[in-house]
DNA sequence: CGACACCTTGAAGAGGTTCAAGAAATGTGG
DNA sequence: CCACATTTCTTGAACCTCTTCAAGGTGTCG
């Protein structure tokens, strides 16, 4: 843990429109403010919380990016997620008490902790905010029931793609544009979120770039035929 | 839905052990009566709810045997999951207010119907209930770190043997054998469940019976080698 | 008993992996 | 600020696993 900590409200953040104070009044927001009991800084490269860890909170992300991976002893290695401004990471902690991956910082971040007790105490009292933290857990289910059909059913190019357009209607929703993405992950940690190797995702970008769906530059990424990409994805023809 | 429905109490229901009442009092447990306005019962092939249907309640399965699908617009098909007695299904449903996958009975089943406005409200009374209801829900999440993983970075038969391994335990927790089972589902669900097809389900399946590991009749399966049989998950060598 | 769904097995083929080498970018320390 | 080490990315060629297509077998239910 990161000594670098200030004490912030929920209730002026820029994210409340994504984040946990979604659709509360005036009221309950500043009720919520007693919730986050400080703000925690991330360096790139270094972990949030790790397998194993106790679980005392949730977090909530204000900047930067993280990977959530899992470890597994005979040596694998699957990344679950990339998570991104506003989205909140940790609800796999609270079954057993314990985190059950990794979250790693991509860049450096700064996230907002919600210690969990305090989210339950809250969540009685006010429940508008009870429903969001269900909400928050069931989108992280059905997102997961997503990356099911990906890795069961889908081809290395309807990965990459679907991959890609999840990212950017993310930042779009975000205010960045629809059409442009820097990636903040490596070739690798993208095949092992996609169930492929870093090589296959490296040729399949190379391909799109043949076909002048997008151009690439190492991590930086135009689209440039967003139908194409988004065919890519939706095509009976391309299923087996 | 069907018409056929029966009021019961979780405070006599033998699967409180596994269920929701898990962890309350006595006292907290007769309140947990008033959740379960109606039992249901589902016969074998017809959905209890699918995609797009408005959410309502969360179900507790008290007998029979679920998967679960989620079906794209270009005629793909993933199982998402498949379960038993004392697990509860339709937690993808509370983002969006509806379901968002089919839920469909294996064979002949009995659901207790909680609605989730009602869980919400008796949540908000009993701090065990919520803390609970946020167990089931972290649960779910883990256990799709684990498909994500067995998707991602698995080989068939690692795939099949860690299936076999976790319908065992679970059918274990609920009083039958460790080294017998009974398919309720086609090689087919199988296959899609593991995102693999049905021919390489069934070769898998013969493999595994000509290394001895186990006897395979159909949809009855014994162990005849368990530890083989996590040692074929467990294994670096097997990693690629 | 016959129709239908489900399962098994073979042979050929495709998609992705593995191994290998080199190029490009990034970071580090003098 | 540059030289060097390191990480990351790209591309090729051979290989392997799983899929596809096909045919026949087994089980089940009206």
């Amino acid at each position: 843990m990161h000594p670098q900590t200030i004490k912030v409200a929920c209730s002026n953040c820029n994210l409340r429109e994504l984040c946990m104070p979604i659709g509360l009044s005036e009221e309950e927001l500043s009720r919520l403010d007693d919730l986050v009991v400080v703000r925690h800084k991330v360096k790139r490269g270094s972990t949030l919380f790790s397998n194993g860890e106790k679980f005392t909170a949730l977090y909530a992300i204000r900047t930067g990016f993280f990977k959530t991976t899992l470890a597994t002893e005979d040596g694998r290695d699957q990344v679950t997620g990339f998570q991104m401004a506003g989205e909140i990471i940790g609800l796999d902690g609270i079954v057993n008490d314990k985190h059950s991956c990794d979250a790693i910082a991509l860049e450096d971040a700064e996230v907002c902790v919600m210690p969990f007790d305090r989210i339950e105490e809250i969540g009685r009292e006010i429940n508008a905010l009870q429903h969001h933290v269900h909400k928050i857990m069931s989108r992280e289910i059905v997102r997961e029931h997503g990356v099911m059909l990906l890795l069961g059913s889908m081809r290395a190019e309807e990965r990459l793609a679907a991959f890609l357009l999840n990212l950017l209607q993310r930042l779009h929703a975000r205010g960045f544009s629809k059409s442009e993405l820097v990636l903040r992950m490596t070739r690798e940690e993208i095949g092992s979120y996609l169930g492929l190797k870093l090589e296959t995702v490296s040729r399949t970008f190379s391909k799109f770039v043949d076909e002048e769906i997008m151009e690439v530059k190492q991590r930086h990424v135009r689209i440039l035929n967003a139908e194409g990409l988004e065919r890519l994805v939706n095509n009976p023809a391309h299923c087996h």
